[in-house]
RNA sequence: GGGGAUGUGGUGGAACUGGUAGACACGCUUGGCUUAGAACCAAGUGCCGCAAGGCGUGGGGGUUCGACUCCCUCCAUCCCUACCA
């Protein structure tokens, strides 16, 4: 009698086999290697569906591969460091260090009992000294190549809280906590030159095989764009207003300049000018976020200042304008209303003038297009392109300009002034930085006391005074600095001499990279210049750390992204728990293709279950037959190897190529759904049994990579004394999948009139006088004179009338 | 505001290269089993219509013998927007 279907004890049994066989440690050998990697969670307490549905796309591709015999390294760390662990410390009086450690004992918990197959021996948290020990010689390095600087910029302030809040943070321009009004200040940040890597990090693009839409967005991110810089003499003054545009043809539509409130220019004016101080002042409330500074109505003060156009000699007002960014460009911008957007808003609601200078075909205005121009004497009727670079000659002429490329990408500002984060490795001795000696690091984190809250490093003097006159730099690093490499330390993750040790060269690159699409500028931009700034001092080989990506859709709650901090999570624990690993992965897997985003539902949760229940009813109590003979199959038998072999084919085609998991999973219910009853009988022929035979063996390794553990124990059992269900991945025979007849689609004008199964050896003329005498078709064909016949071969015949 | 995506039955989705729209599931309906329920099994299930047939992939237009698929346009939703990770 058959037992039934008991994930709790199976799923314990096999996890305590792969563990017992420390299956899933790997080791360095000659087969050919598969990194497979999936972006590490940041610890904020439990794993939510997100985590489930990205872990488990990892771990299917992983187990797939491995039984294809390649050599798989699947790690696992945690991104440690971040604000949420500052904010449950200030909510809960706990330790972000003891939160966070709690976290992961949790996570990591959940984690196992999905049966994911990671090589835990290389485990890492970016938040233990061991880790970012490393971080802060990598910064020593980039410092010491050049790449590292100080500048001021712009961070949000609270001044009641006196701290620097997050974008996230900010509400409405005010601080989510004391609900002040926030203003934007500007302190003396550490940066580094990720610009000295645009060039190449926009052409290497072309060499990924990434999804087409994340290359593209990393394209406009970069924004590599051909323009001209063009200098405005200031009126009564020898000094010059420099602007920068990408379109100089429209250099006769200018009708005022604007400068950015940040520009030095504006704070030196607001020094005598009350009303251009209030300004100033107004423009500090709006977030340092760019969405909310680009939602915010357009405004400005003029400044009464005038400059002279360089073609025309006409004097223009100088406007500070809040909708120019001080850090792209030149931080002055030409206005010109009637080619864009911005400009135009601005024009309409100060009265200025808006002069059109182009012609396209849409003459609305504003019109952004490129076209033919007018209104700009000499080069009039010529095309924008034309018109650009003559004008740009005219200005080099006149000394009033010069052609340039420009880059909207900025340097990557790497302060945060917070605790929870790595130390920057930096003294300030008398007062000028210098990044600390190797053997100093790490500079580790002051440790807190047990319930105590985080307070920035800068109100720790323990930390900050180093001694008399030496001073500790106070500033953390963006976590985003810890998730850059930790790819590669992975490699290396138990070797404590050395950052990258021998093993990195044979695992990296990273063959697959899995991970949610909203990572899909700024990480994965910072990781790949990472790789290039890190292969420059001589630490990694390769351009690139990730061959290919597969960007996961979102998981959403009520219409947005599943995350902590939107307190919109779903806990796989309790579909875990009465349900089991395998059917909470096999959910995950068949209810959408990973690249989509999914609306929450536990809806077809059942239906996974229901499924696994009928492969262990099936296989269950059965055993493999090795049958030694030839047999003559019967078409029912035919049939049914067909639809094996055709599935395995089809499985092999969407795990490999599409990673279009829902639609393998359908396959394989539908074969499971098309061996006949009589074929499961005690009672069937050998033959039938052979068919059926087939139909397991294939069923069960096609199912494994994402239902692991119902497959390996039904397996053990079935095959008995035969090889692990992981040794290998079965063959599909085309010949087998090859069939001789096929249904013919029969329409009349486009529409199907009718269907008749024929054999595929017939000629044009035959099919065609087949189709016609089809009952329905007749019908519709009427006696009407058929004007156009379109055949196409083993498809469809299609009567035009 | 800018950039990137998505939109198909009551629900999740399938249709891979312009060639059968709705595979595979969920749900629902009916029947079987059962004292009853759960579970399980069988049949049905896009919409309108008694039927013949017609309509149908966010809305509108176009290309084509043929459009979920290509083009134009509009709408809605989601992600990113440099200090959430």
């Amino acid at each position: 009698m058959s037992s039934t279907y008991n994930h709790k004890i199976i799923e314990e049994t096999v996890q305590k086999k792969w563990s017992k066989e420390e299956r899933y440690l790997s080791k360095v050998d000659d087969r050919e290697k598969y990194y497979c990697l999936s972006m590490f969670p940041y610890p904020s307490g439990k794993l939510h569906m997100g985590h489930v549905r990205n872990y488990t796309i990892g771990d299917v591709i992983s187990r797939y591969k491995r039984m294809r015999n390649f050599n798989v390294f699947q790690p696992m760390g945690w991104d440690a460091f971040g604000l949420p662990a500052e904010n449950a410390a200030i909510a809960n009086n706990v330790n972000p260090s003891d939160w966070t450690d709690q976290n992961i004992e949790n996570m990591k918990t959940q984690l196992q009992s999905l049966g994911f197959s990671y090589d835990w021996s290389k485990e890492l948290r970016t938040c233990d000294p061991s880790y970012y020990k490393w971080e802060q010689l990598i910064f020593k390095k980039f410092f010491d190549a050049g790449l590292v600087y100080r500048k001021k910029s712009l961070v949000n302030w609270d001044p009641v809280d006196e701290t620097v809040l997050a974008n996230e943070q900010v509400i409405d321009g005010k601080g989510w906590r004391s609900g002040a009004q926030i203003e934007i200040k500007e302190i003396d940040q550490w940066f580094i030159k990720i610009t000295d890597y645009a060039d190449e990090l926009l052409d290497s693009l072309e060499s990924l095989d990434w999804p087409e839409n994340v290359k593209l967005m990393q394209k406009n991110w970069i924004g590599k764009s051909n323009g001209a810089e063009i200098k405005y003499k200031i009126h009564g003054s020898d000094e010059f207003l420099t602007t920068f545009s990408t379109r100089p043809d429209t250099i006769y539509g200018v009708s005022f300049i604007a400068i950015s409130p940040n520009h030095p220019m504006a704070i030196k004016l607001s020094e005598d000018d009350d009303s251009i101080l209030s300004f100033l002042e107004k423009c500090k409330e709006t977030s340092a976020a760019e969405a909310d500074m680009a939602k915010a109505e357009k405004l400005g003060i003029d400044t009464n200042i005038k400059v002279i156009h360089p073609l025309t000699g006409e004097k223009l007002s100088v406007w500070i304008g809040n909708f120019v960014l001080l850090d792209y460009g030149t931080g002055v911008v030409m206005g010109v209303p009637a080619h864009d957007s911005r400009d135009h808003e601005f024009a309409k609601k100060y009265n200025l003038e808006i002069k059109q200078v182009i012609k396209s075909e849409n003459d609305e205005l504003p019109s952004v297009e490129k076209g033919t121009l007018i209104n700009s004497d000499t080069f009039d009727g010529l095309s924008s392109e034309e018109a650009s670079k003559r004008i740009i000659t005219k200005l080099i002429e006149l000394n009033s300009g010069e052609e340039l490329i420009q880059f909207r990408l900025r340097d990557w500002g790497v302060s945060r002034q917070r605790y929870w984060g790595c130390p920057i490795p930096v003294v300030y001795e008398d007062g000028s930085p210098k990044v600390i000696d190797e053997l100093e690091m790490p500079i580790e984190l002051p440790k807190l006391g047990k319930n105590s809250q985080p307070i920035p490093l800068s109100q720790n003097s323990d930390f900050i005074n180093a001694s008399d006159n030496i001073m500790r730099e106070s500033d953390t690093f963006d976590t985003f600095m810890d998730s850059s490499w930790y790819y590669a330390r992975f490699t290396s993750a138990d070797n404590d001499k050395q950052i990258f040790d021998e093993n990195s060269k044979y695992w990296l690159p990273v063959d697959l990279y899995i991970g949610g699409i909203e990572h899909a500028i700024l990480h994965l931009l910072y990781s790949r210049f990472f790789h290039k700034a890190l292969r420059d001092i001589g630490l990694v080989e390769g351009d690139e750390p990730f061959k290919r990506l597969l960007t996961q859709g979102m998981v959403l709650k009520d219409g947005a992204k599943m995350s902590k901090s939107k307190g919109n999570t779903v806990d796989p624990q309790p579909y875990i728990e009465k349900y089991g690993a395998d059917t909470v992965r096999l959910y995950m897997m068949f209810t959408s293709p990973p690249e989509q985003s999914l609306e929450w539902s536990e809806s077809s949760v059942e239906g996974a279950a229901r499924f696994l229940k009928k492969i262990w009813s099936l296989v269950e109590g059965r055993r493999y037959i090795n049958f030694e003979c030839e047999f003559e199959f019967e078409k029912d038998e035919v049939d049914l190897r067909r639809k094996s072999h055709a599935t395995l084919k089809k499985v092999e085609h969407d795990y490999e190529i599409r990673f279009s998991f829902n639609t393998a999973i359908a396959a394989i219910m539908e074969l499971l759904n098309y061996i006949p009853d009589n074929f499961k009988n005690e009672n069937a022929s050998d033959a039938q049994k052979f068919c059926l035979n087939e139909a397991i063996v294939f069923s069960l390794k096609m199912l494994s990579p994402i239902a692991p553990h119902i497959c390996e124990y039904l397996w053990e059992d079935f095959f008995f004394d035969g090889d692990s269900i992981e040794s290998s991945w079965p063959e599909f025979d085309e010949n087998i999948i090859e069939a001789d007849e096929f249904e013919l689609i029969i329409q009349v004008n486009g529409k199907v009139r009718g269907k008749m199964v024929i054999s595929k050896s017939l000629e044009e003329d035959e099919v065609k006088n087949l189709a016609m005498e089809e009952d329905n078709v007749k019908n519709h064909l009427n006696e009407n004179t058929i004007k156009k016949i379109i055949f196409i071969k083993d498809k469809l015949i299609n009567f035009v009338i």
